[in-house]
DNA sequence: AAATATATCGAGGGGGCCTCGACTTAGCAA
DNA sequence: TTGCTAAGTCGAGGCCCCCTCGATATATTT
């Protein structure tokens, strides 16, 4: 991770002043309303014309990538960390549970990251590529301690994550949590005794 | 159900075939172009003025609850018949399966729904209950089967499987179905040997 | 102080939501 | 048939949002 997002050369002084400003009012906009929030509300507020936001940030997502660059850093230096926790299962669910706070934080966000994943050219994919591996790694630990099952990918426990996150935001605290655990319970081997509920019919 | 939805007493000719024709294309635009499609395309290819969708629809969710009500009808009808099914675990993950693909076919109906469920003002609150409902039956003789732990309810039924929805809007239909198998999976009472991954941390 | 690359500004075109008063017409009754 | 009137339809207009682009301003460099 080069330091490829602040400005190549150094900015103009009011620029650089107009471009923190309008980060600062976005990261207050987008927990309050919505990854859907008026941009030209977020410009007036930033006391910023909004010819002069698209000039910093070009799309939404260029902006919501900017807002997220440092939390999602420390959510990847979390999972590394979590990679020495003795219990590997409890690493996991702790990591699942820490991103899915994260991401429920602001509503959308976790519709705006899933469909990143795939596409090459968004802002955010390199942010959800490195959520998917630094959960990866996770992931395989877990599943060598016996407690995942083989076809789990690390792709299927993002998409878990941000489905938890997506429930959390129009469901009540605890339910979330109990929704969180049983998708991270669903990633268990399936036993002989404790039959799966089915196969989905045709 | 009672006909409580469609008109009282009679509509005019004129206005049941207005009814009808915004109907249609809210079905077609609904489906193409998810719930939040605009109104006042469905209205112009409806041949018809932004006023008269509105004294029939008031609201969107107005028009998204009259768009949905045969199949939801339909939905709860399959979930009384998969009661017989000889086993619980495949009816209920049948069952599932069937909701989450419908629901799915409408970009950002999952989303409406499950907003729905503790919104008692809104027009989706009925059908939002009724399929909760429907679900809590196959959920009961599913945990009576040993296949279901006790703290999982109907509504966490009901919220999984419009996470599933939601989660196969923005990813390949098989991994789709690989992640709702995931969730229902995750209902599943925990045995001593295989444990559960983890609980949350705090 | 002049030159110039950098930034800022905001009107304007395109769209969508929703309301409401003016207008039409289906269907009934005389 | 012909009126009559309740029921239905219309669409301009107010408000908000997105995004672009030429005109304007200013920080920095020489």
């Amino acid at each position: 991770m080069s330091a490829a997002n602040m400005p190549q050369r150094r900015m103009r002084a009011d620029a650089r002043r107009n471009y923190e400003r309008v980060l600062a009012e976005a990261e207050v906009a987008f927990r309050e309303r919505g990854t859907e929030a008026s941009l030209e509300e977020i410009a007036r507020r930033a006391g910023v014309s909004i010819g002069t936001l698209y000039g910093h940030f070009p799309t939404r997502q260029a902006l919501l990538e900017a807002m997220l660059h440092e939390s999602i850093d420390r959510l990847v230096a979390t999972a590394e960390e979590l990679l020495t926790h003795p219990s590997p299962g409890e690493a996991l669910a702790r990591w699942a549970g820490a991103t899915g706070a994260h991401m429920s934080a602001y509503r959308g966000l976790a519709s705006s990251l899933l469909s990143s994943l795939k596409d090459e050219s968004s802002p955010l994919h390199r942010a959800c590529q490195q959520m998917t591996a630094a959960g990866e790694r996770l992931l395989d630990r877990a599943r060598s301690a016996g407690l995942v099952r083989a076809e789990a990918s690390a792709a299927d426990m993002f998409a878990l994550v941000n489905a938890a996150a997506w429930v959390r935001e129009q469901v009540p605290a605890e339910q979330g949590d109990r929704l969180l655990a049983f998708m991270i319970d669903g990633l268990r081997p399936v036993t002989a005794e404790t039959r799966r509920p089915a196969d989905p019919g045709p």
